[in-house]
DNA sequence: CGTCAGCTTGAGGGACGTCAAGATGTGTGG
DNA sequence: CCACACATCTTGACGTCCCTCAAGCTGACG
């Protein structure tokens, strides 16, 4: 199903809102959705697609790869806080705030597409649910935000690490990214550091610790998950604050 | 002007969502906030309002006292997410979220506005600026989570700290609670530990650290910050994060 | 004036950071 | 198909921030 999809010729953020909206959409809501001007345009990795301070007229939805969110210090250091993949609309915040307090980068190449604000305000005018829709999405979002908030705070960098590979192998497998619980890794170690609030040295020894455990296995790029409930339970990952209609649905 | 709207009889609540809505609110839309239903009740220091996986049928707005968002991992560990001041509505994201991924409970002393959700409905069906406003305070919530996020993940336990100093004396400040850059501090050690990320002993290390910095200080529940710009300087505080109208208004 | 919650401090340990060197892998040009 | 360059990964040695355990101390309150 999640498959079938990817050729459908569904916008992928289309697709997302009908699967976090409490109700079934209308045909002319999702012809609107459709139908909204959008700016489709390419990212190189590793380039940001809007930056802390910006005040932007525009909204995107991530069409194809892998983006973050991040913040960082004045010293540089640099905190990611959200991975977001197809089908994800990541600043729709910028709607209600203006000037934006996060900047979101690419991982890998990025198929993006830009809508103004205005577009998105009439729409959400004429179609009210879908502002809900969308209000949703920016709670769950909020709720992905404090369960990585509880990880590094409260937990130590294996069980972190395992928490996030227990959130992307989830993830990814919702929009079809992984299969079998095995999937591509774009990030390279300095990034997971960054994610999980360590160094890339400790990255790199906590994986090795999860290998020996015979939990994973991550060699160019690929992660391959071999004991689920293992690192579900290293991890103690519970699904429930993604929000999903099906936890299990891979 | 602050400390005036408390005297007005307007409801805590009504106050904030008119500092942070981006429009100023009709004559019928302040009567409708003011006709809310609404059960109040009065909770004990650390008690729980709302828990972890409830599944509401209201929401609620905080009246009078302080509370914490706070999630646990299995082991028991607790992390705190946000603090909350009179006139905020923690739990709003359940109108949206079935099951609550958080529990918010009290620091001392509270008073709470109970307001079933098909009231909030109706609401912002009548008046769905309201809704555009609502949302807006979800937005902010989640930033002041990031920067939290950015502070555990990134910053060592003395710049922790300064910040959540500097976050606690803005926002108590624009409710009126911390004329002069001084302020009540209910929280004891313990609780700042599991804002912070760190244990008991090291929140009471820091603090004397920052006393010996002179920065503040702080006894029997009493902050007093001596250097504002200094304790900003250790914290790297910026007030964009908390959206503000005017964020040197105390 | 005793009791108890909360604060303070010391000593020792462990998780993670820092620095630095080498190994492995990957892409490119010849 | 090889040679080379460069990015990324890997590992070791050592340092530090923060944790743990445990013992006093202080202050509020009955």
């Amino acid at each position: 199903m999640t498959g079938l999809s990817q050729h459908t010729g569904k916008h992928p953020f289309v697709r997302k809102i009908e699967s976090i909206a409490l109700f079934a959409l209308t045909e002319d809501e999702r012809a609107a959705l459709h139908a909204l001007p959008m700016q489709v345009s390419q990212f190189e990795p590793y380039q940001d697609i809007v930056r802390e301070g910006d005040r932007p007229a525009r909204c995107f939805a991530l069409l194809e790869g892998i983006a973050c969110t991040y913040k960082t210090t004045q010293g540089g250091k640099r905190q990611v806080m959200a991975y977001h993949v197809a089908g994800d609309i990541p600043d729709i915040q910028s709607l209600h705030l203006k000037v934006l307090d996060i900047s979101i980068a690419t991982i890998n190449p990025c198929k993006v597409g830009f809508v103004q604000h205005d577009a998105v305000r009439a729409l959400l005018r004429a179609f009210p649910r879908l502002g809900d829709a969308l209000w949703r999405t920016t709670l769950i979002d909020a709720a992905m935000v404090r369960e990585w908030m509880l990880n590094t705070g409260r937990r130590d960098a294996y069980a972190r690490m395992a928490h996030l590979f227990c959130e992307l192998v989830t993830r990814f497998g919702v929009v079809g990214l992984a299969p079998d619980r095995s999937c591509e890794m774009p990030m390279i170690q300095p990034e997971l550091a960054d994610a999980l609030g360590i160094t890339p040295v400790h990255v790199n020894r906590t994986i090795r610790e999860l290998k020996e455990a015979g939990l994973i296995t991550l060699r160019s790029r690929r992660l391959i998950v071999h004991d689920w409930e293992g690192l579900k339970a290293a991890a103690e990952f519970d699904p429930a604050y993604l929000h999903l209609t099906d936890p299990d649905e891979i």
